[in-house]
DNA sequence: CTGCAATCTTGCAGTCCCCGCATTTTTTGT
DNA sequence: ACAAAAAATGCGGGGACTGCAAGATTGCAG
């Protein structure tokens, strides 16, 4: 179904473009690479960057589009005698897992996407966008509405744990383990943020 | 000493821009609206606009480019025998007392920005600009690095209490009261995220 | 394997954001 | 009133991004 000639060619320019734009930034900086040397380096018209990327930021985060509908999917799918906490720090430490195997892809990322603010904010903004579906499918679970608190708060709170989790795996230089980090993430807040020590 | 005519007109000229790219934004949106409208609106030559903002969209957000330090210095100024939570929360608490006495101007801002993507996303990121100097603080209160877990999540949690706590003050059409829906957000944070009901 | 339709790529022209630099105007301290 | 400091302005330019229309590739039916 999704591998004809044509769907494999635009993926691999898809992750050309993402891969030419991280290793150029990586080196240089985000405002010292434009968007032609992007479309150079993969080999494509300046005028295609934009058939795959929205803006020069997308190209460098390189993001699956369809991943935050995927996760709310995920939580949709866990059992039902968990708790909403329990099944999103379950879904949270899967992807982490997920995230860590991918090789040197998400090192890469996180080196760049830290050295910018403007990434870092996109970024940010990346894991919350699906944040409204994740509280929907909350919503659903725990039999509240989808503008409660509760699923709200807990959206969003799992996108902290995120960062926080990716964040101090960069601060190891990646030699701890994603899932630990964010698991120990998720023990804290689902201890209340007790005081430490 | 701050009481200059000079200093005076800055934060004249400032506020002036401020409120036209906000009317503006808010009638067309933000695409719709260019940093030549938003100069001429103000009475101000297009050029002086990027004199107060470094960008269209930080112009209509409009935030006061040192209060993220002052967060971090009233989390600071907290007795020191309160809890890092007990702290931040009374200092988001009052935080949010000052945004609602602040008029028209929030929910103006935030009608705005609900509509757009771009501006939700840079909003977080303002409230995250000051997460570092936060996590400092609270690092230094707990005794701990400030890379190490609890600070950095406890940053990262007390920006996603204000964004919640804005989100439902803007779905309840501004007629909640701010301070108690961040006091609601955080006493649910504090309790470890318990599924309701 | 050939023609046709759908899809993708590309070039072109244009708008707008944002910046550095030099000049002019306004404010301040004396 | 005058010189120094600071702010406003004009000009020129690089680069992101878009709509449009033409050219190239791929999928499919015969």
């Amino acid at each position: 179904m999704t591998s004809g000639l044509r769907d494999r060619k635009k993926a691999a320019t898809r992750r050309a473009l993402h891969v030419a734009a991280l290793e150029l930034v990586a080196e240089r900086g985000l405002d010292a690479v434009s968007v032609d040397e992007i479309a150079t380096a993969a080999d494509v018209s300046p005028r295609t960057f934009f058939n795959y990327f929205p803006t020069k930021d997308d190209a460098v985060l390189g993001l699956d589009p369809d991943e935050s509908g995927s996760v709310a999917a995920a939580v949709a799918a866990r059992p039902g005698d968990e708790t909403p906490v329990e099944a999103l720090r379950a879904v949270a430490v899967e992807r982490a897992a997920v995230m860590a195997r991918d090789g040197e892809l998400w090192p890469l990322r996180m080196r760049v996407v830290d050295a910018s603010p403007v990434l870092l904010a996109h970024l940010a903004a990346a894991f919350g966008r699906g944040d409204h579906e994740v509280a929907a499918v909350l919503a659903a679970r725990s039999g509240t509405g989808p503008q409660d608190l509760y699923p709200l708060l807990l959206a969003g709170v799992s996108g902290v744990a995120m960062r926080t989790a990716l964040h101090r795996w960069l601060a190891t230089d990646f030699t701890a383990s994603l899932p630990d980090l964010m698991d120990e993430a998720w023990g804290v807040l689902a201890a209340g943020l007790p005081a430490p020590r």
